[in-house]
RNA sequence: GGGCGAUUAACUCAGCGGGAGAGUGCUACCUUCACGCGGUAGAAGUCGCAGGUUCGAAUCCUGCAUCGCCCACCA
């Protein structure tokens, strides 16, 4: 320590040096570790009889970084994971990774690509070994980054989605889907993503709102009998004309009817089609008439299915027009197909007509690329029953007007309004399309057989596959990513095994916290897995938090590069290291961007550490749908929080040094049992917060605390007291100690390096001194000690009076200034306390020696109500400045030291704001109906106020009377009547 | 097209039926022995617009405007 003195606090705060020993202390004492082991045993020491509290990690990607997103995240969970321990629950965080199948494939595909690798060469099995690779490589970088954030998960459960327990339980779940029939096996149209070569979800789909611009081409098919007589049929994707099977036109069109089963000739093949009718099709667009092509659209598949039409797969799985095509296509990709077949047309003289057009254009969420649609074997998820059983759940029922909300059900959204979303995702759900056409993931454990085609499903190859292995062979596809997040709250506590320790203690869980955005991928889900294959909801509560933004209001994101980086934050970056992001991204506003980086930060950004990072954030974290952050928010908010409590620790721990061993207490004066009530307050108050979610709450009122109560007035007060006699002196340290350590005990599930820190110091300190009083608290680490109790008594009436005194106190200040009195100079106050406040002159005689001191007063008389003004030692001379307020009146003598203009104007215009209150509170006591209606105590505290007001103006008026050369009929001259 | 949210001081946001609030920024002053990453005092708002309900509306209802998010998609 710097120092010297054993128990001396560093005079400046820093950060990292405060983390690395918190984490060393954290893992000597194996804090995070839950009271029970996997195995069922007690931990040592340990308390099995707690209730758990668990949490399960929103599994980060294996190739993750930790952006801002997590960070918010994860600092709430830790949050609530803290909080919950040291309340006196066996709390457990589980973390773990996502083997995220199409998102790792590409990022290692592309890492052999800059190695020179091509990936399908390698084969499948030796790509998966380059994956395993990487993942042991990489992928547990994001898991390192948690910790730096001070995220107190039982890593000794560390999983991962392709683990052996987490793959048995993938393939346990669709076994028995399978054998419930809720997994099936069809040939759809489904979403397919040409780069990635596999099929996609729905919701794996992204469509830009206004959609996208594009062209509709008007093309004729000729009557196959009468070449001269035209269908015209309207397109955005000329090229699958190949694929058509058909011309659809409205059955009620009259315009058509003589068309309707004819044949038309299908333009640059010579191929004839029958003109149909279906009602799906729409008279108003384009022609009227519609081309069908069911292997490349889904409503068109849907329209072929119901007149038996066998759809024609023109493509490759990369978007090449296939050998079904006419030669001079075949090879070409779909877009330059497009412009080929557009040519030909024209010129057989078949192009009618071409507009701009805008559409709604999808395009695969992971890269980038328009989707196609594709008639292919896939695996999918009959949506429907599980939909409905969760629905039943959240307290929905299915009646004659559709699905309605009709209990309370069991799983809790925060904030609330969540559920209305979910509901409705619900009600309109479609299956689920699980295949992927990829290689890194869980493969499907289903085999076909090579000649019959039978399909067996098991959890390990059937015996029927073992007995004759050559004459089957396993599906080639691979799972969706979240068929096996679905499992994660059941499969990392040890599902499928029925009864394991950890699912029977921990199973279901408490709370999850997430973003909105996967609300449906993987929340719903998560809800479908545990209701089907448990009985149960994985959890009670869902909290959603809210987005980040950019300073500017736009979604932090890799590709604009406007995200704030965590870990920049945290242990600070350079110039270069800041503009690094926004040159990666290269956004079209880039210039923009680097130039606000500049100007803001010439010098880069200094690290403000990860309990600064996680206060901003739970300070900001409001229950709105957004929180916009931009990088010196970080300093304006959490640095300069967690300075302001080091420096306070700072005070209490040079106070606590300083007091005599030997002296006994005195007995807590008026200010000590103020802020130990406060603190008291701010405990149940920071409960409460953190049982609604309202993480803004808990940071504000900590905020506050620390700030406007600890050190603006206790430590202020305490100053003095300090240099008072010793048996004072040490009430104050015994008091800024114990209070201190409350504080630090509410703040450590937000702040906990810091926290923990300061403890370690404040702890020692106190017993060296012996401060505590009846109770010494139970834990050295703060980690695990308890919570400050919800029902520690208060005091509301000191409370209140304290209020005034700081009324007192800052009116001073404001006297000094308005009249233009040096804010050093001594003054001579008499205070008499109204009768509405009968106790506060007691409260002032209590403490008036720390009141001097801040107020900086020469002198404090309190004066009981009978008595003349007088101000100690010096004399009550005629004129005097008042303050007047509604719990006292304090009076210093004029003494010729102050300007009696200046003292009138202040007169004038505190008169005036008092008589425009109390006009306000007239006018509606004079409303006869607003004396009849509004509830009596309403208008109790009207008159009550009004009350007080003309109290207040009676006393300036007569305080007025001294001015009286300055005043006409003993109002200010300037000043106007009412307001 | 449907749904959700936002609109309050220059900025970021609380407040959600009875006296317009906080932090930042701004102005003036203060080297007060924890902290100038500080302290004291101050200026600053027709609470998006228009109706309605109510004794009373920033707060509840309706409509409109602007911004944001989600879902759907007529080729």
């Amino acid at each position: 320590m710097p120092n010297g003195s054993p128990g001396a606090l560093a005079t400046r705060f820093d950060p990292g040096a405060v983390e690395a020993e918190g984490w060393k202390r954290w893992n000597e004492a194996r804090a995070f570790e839950s009271e029970v082991d996997p195995d069922g045993s007690p931990r040592r020491g340990g308390h099995p009889e707690r209730e758990p509290f668990t949490v399960v990690i929103p599994p980060p990607n294996i190739t993750g970084r930790l952006h801002m997103g997590h960070a918010l995240n994860n600092t709430i969970q830790d949050v609530l994971v803290r909080y919950r321990r040291m309340e006196g629950r066996d709390a457990l965080w589980v973390p773990g990774t996502d083997h995220a199948g199409i998102s790792t494939q590409t990022v290692v595909r592309k890492h052999l690509d800059s190695q020179g690798v091509d990936y399908r060469a390698l084969g499948r099995d030796e790509f998966i070994a380059r994956v395993w690779e990487w993942r042991e490589r990489y992928g547990g970088v994001i898991l390192e980054q948690l910790r730096k954030l001070g995220c107190s998960c039982d890593f000794r459960r560390t999983r991962f989605t392709m683990d052996d327990g987490l793959s048995r339980a993938v393939r346990t779940v669709f076994k028995a889907l399978y054998d419930r029939d809720l997994i099936y096996r069809g040939k759809r149209v489904v979403n397919w993503c040409p780069v990635d070569r596999t099929a996609l979800s729905d919701d794996e789909v992204e469509t830009a709102p206004d959609g996208e611009p594009g062209h509709l081409w008007r093309i004729d098919y000729p009557l196959f009998d009468e070449p001269g007589k035209r269908l015209t049929v309207a397109t955005t994707r000329p090229e699958t004309l190949f694929g058509d099977v058909a011309v659809a036109v409205h059955p009620e069109d009259h315009r058509y009817r003589a068309f309707v089963g004819k044949q038309v000739l299908l333009p640059l093949t010579g191929r004839a089609i029958p003109v149909i009718t279906d009602s799906a099709v729409d008279r108003n667009f384009g022609s009227g008439c519609l081309k069908i092509t069911p292997a490349h659209d889904p409503h068109d598949f849907e329209i072929g299915q119901r007149h038996g039409l066998e759809p024609r797969n023109v493509m490759h799985e990369d978007a090449t027009l296939n050998d079904a095509v006419p030669e001079p296509f075949r090879g070409l990709d779909r877009y330059r197909a497009r412009e080929e077949a557009v040519a030909a047309l024209d010129a057989a003289g078949l192009l009618q007509k071409v507009e701009p057009h805008r559409l709604p254009l999808g395009r695969a969420q992971r890269s980038g690329a328009p989707i196609e649609y594709r008639l292919s074997d896939q695996w999918f998820v009959r949506t429907r029953p599980l939909a409905d059983r969760a629905l039943r759940r959240s307290g929905w029922e299915l009646g004659d007007e559709g699905w309605e909300k009709k209990s309370a059900g069991e799983l809790r959204f925060h904030p609330a309004r969540f559920e209305q979303l979910y509901a409705r995702w619900l009600i309109g759900i479609r299956d689920w399309t699980i295949s992927r056409q990829i290689w890194w993931g869980h493969r499907i454990p289903a085999w076909h057989h090579r000649e019959t085609g039978e399909v067996l499903v098991g959890v390990n190859p059937p015996a029927a596959v073992q007995r004759e292995p050559d004459a089957w062979r396993q599906d080639e596809d691979v799972l969706d990513t979240w068929f096996s997040s679905w499992l994660w709250p059941m499969s990392t506590l040890g599902w499928p095994d029925e009864h394991t320790p950890d699912l029977g203690r921990y199973y279901p869980t408490s709370v999850l916290s997430t973003d909105k955005g996967i609300l449906f991928f993987w929340v719903a889900r998560m809800n479908f897995a545990g209701i089907e294959m448990t009985g149960r909801l994985p959890y009670r509560d869902v909290y959603i938090h809210p987005t980040v933004l950019d300073e500017r209001g736009a979604v932090m994101s890799k590709s604009k590069g406007n995200g704030v980086d965590p870990l920049a934050v945290i242990e600070g970056a350079t110039l270069d290291e800041l503009k690094r992001p926004v040159l990666e991204a290269r956004p079209s506003n880039m210039g923009d961007l680097l130039r606000r980086v500049e100007r803001n930060f010439p010098q880069g950004f200094e690290g403000v550490g990860a309990d600064a990072l996680r206060f901003t954030l739970v300070r900001l974290c409001s229950e709105g749908q957004e929180m916009r952050l931009a990088l010196s928010k970080f300093h304006e908010i959490g640095r300069r929080f967690v300075t302001k409590l080091w420096n306070a620790s700072r005070f209490a721990l040079l106070a606590i040094e300083g007091v005599e061993e030997s002296a006994p207490a005195s007995a807590p004066q008026p200010e000590d049992r103020w802020i130990t009530s406060r603190v008291a307050g701010c405990a149940q108050e920071t409960r409460n917060a953190l049982e609604r979610f309202d993480f803004a709450a808990v940071g504000s009122l900590l905020y506050r605390f620390v700030w406007n109560d600890f050190c603006d007035w206790y430590v202020e007060l305490a100053k003095a007291r300090m240099r008072s006699a010793p048996e004072s002196a040490r009430r104050t340290a015994a008091t800024l100690g114990l209070v201190l350590a409350d504080t630090l005990a509410l703040l450590h599930p937000v702040t906990p390096f810091v926290t923990e820190h300061l403890f370690g110091q404040l702890l020692p300190a106190m017993d060296r001194k012996g401060l505590w009083s009846e109770t010494h608290p139970e834990s050295a680490l703060l980690a695990r000690a308890r919570f400050p109790a919800a029902d520690a008594p208060r005091d509301p009436e000191l409370e209140t009076d304290f209020d005034a005194l700081r009324r007192l106190v800052s009116g001073v200040r404001k006297l000094r200034a308005d009249t233009g009195l040096p804010p050093d100079l001594p003054l001579p106050l008499a205070v008499k306390e109204s009768p509405a406040r009968p106790g506060f002159g007691a409260l002032l005689t209590g403490c008036s020696g720390p009141v001097r001191a801040v107020a900086r007063l020469e002198s404090l008389s309190v004066l009981s109500k009978e008595r003349p003004w007088s101000f100690g030692a010096a004399s009550a001379g005629s004129n005097q400045v008042s303050i007047v307020d509604p719990a006292f009146e304090a009076r210093t003598p004029l003494d010729g030291k102050l300007d009696p203009a200046a003292a009138s104007a202040r007169i004038s215009t505190q008169l005036k704001r008092i008589r425009s209150q109390a006009a306000a509170a007239r006018k509606r006591l004079d409303n006869r109906r607003f004396v009849e209606r509004a509830e009596p105590a309403v208008v109790a505290e009207q008159r009550n106020r009004l009350e007080a007001l003309s109290d207040q103006e009676s006393r300036l008026l007569a305080l007025a009377e001294q001015f009286t050369g300055r005043f006409e009929n003993g109002a200010p001259r300037s000043s106007h009547e009412g307001a």
